[in-house]
DNA sequence: CTTGACCTTGGATTTAACTCTAAGGTTTAT
DNA sequence: ATAAACCTTAGAGTTAAATCCAAGGTCAAG
């Protein structure tokens, strides 16, 4: 690796920055037309350079990604930290409860899904039974929430696939 | 309303049942192009006209939406619902376990947002104080995830607004 | 006979965050 | 001197699920 002095740090080109902070050479490019994160200076033959005050520009922009932030959201945040004296906490816990509310409200979503799926899941032996009386498609069919187990009477024996039903009562 | 008789039962037209299960008629002919729903018949002008078996398809379609699965796996779906015998009960609850594991997997990860949006929200007093000393900001700015509480020494009272953080210890 | 509501088609746009491609210049090692 | 690994740019493609648009045909009411 190559180390570029300036004065008091390193300097780091694209593909040594990405290596670094574990993303691609393309997202830090991605990132600099977003106008999220620009390199200090280039080299004569037109390389970015990154400097240190560069690579925690990133970190901040990975840890608020990392804490579910979006680019525009990160963005803002960007923009009051570079400025902090003319905001407000109430500006930055307002962007930190607003994502909060959204996160939130997805978890609400997802555990909806959650419990639908788990019991579809549940009611169906999920064996070799042929599936002309799935719980899960029958379930899907109907308009009621209300989801029957299976009680297959087949040709084969089906005990060993039938104690998931059984166990519902 | 205008209802076109087929043997036996009515005939919609796109609108009419877009508006009968709350989808836009946008949505049907998407659904149509992706291989979805296709209208069983179209008048001699060409409208699509759908039967109470569209109807019931579209339905499920709906259902399976709600439950979280995507349209790609609806299909997958809707293809074992038209030749159950050639499928098994397995082969359906994989598909729910799957797309489950993948719903426990979003919560999970939004869990980690949830908790760490809460303890930054948390550090932050929220008030009018200058963002210069905003925990949600150093805590962004640092590596670590030990988040402070502020502790702003202002010209203004700020006993109002760093109740938030006193109660934390 | 014209107005307005409805329908048709093909194709473009949206959102987010990349990811990839092509065509070419730079650097470093052999 | 040349190959490998790196860099540059502009621009296209990806994914999901719609949503919108333009230009035009259909149909019932007044």
């Amino acid at each position: 690796m190559v180390m570029i002095v300036e004065q008091g740090g390193f300097m780091y080109r694209i593909g040594e920055l990405a290596k670094q902070c574990e993303v691609k050479a393309d997202t830090l490019r991605f990132y600099e037309k977003h106008g999220l994160l620009t390199p200090s200076s280039r080299s004569d033959s037109g390389y970015r350079l990154y400097n240190d005050n560069d690579v925690e520009r990133l970190r901040f922009i990975l840890r608020a990604k990392a804490v579910g932030f979006t680019l525009a959201e990160i963005t803002e945040l960007l923009s009051i930290e570079l400025d902090k004296s003319n905001w407000a906490c109430a500006d930055v816990k307002g962007l930190v409860d607003s994502k909060l509310a959204y996160v939130n409200e997805r978890i609400t979503e997802l555990n909806h899904f959650q419990v639908s799926l788990q019991r579809l899941s549940d009611a169906c032996c999920g064996g070799p039974e042929s599936a002309e009386h799935c719980s899960i498609l029958e379930a899907l069919e109907s308009n009621t929430d209300n989801i029957k187990c299976e009680n297959h009477a087949h040709d084969h024996d089906a005990s060993e696939y039938t104690k998931n039903c059984q166990s519902k009562g």
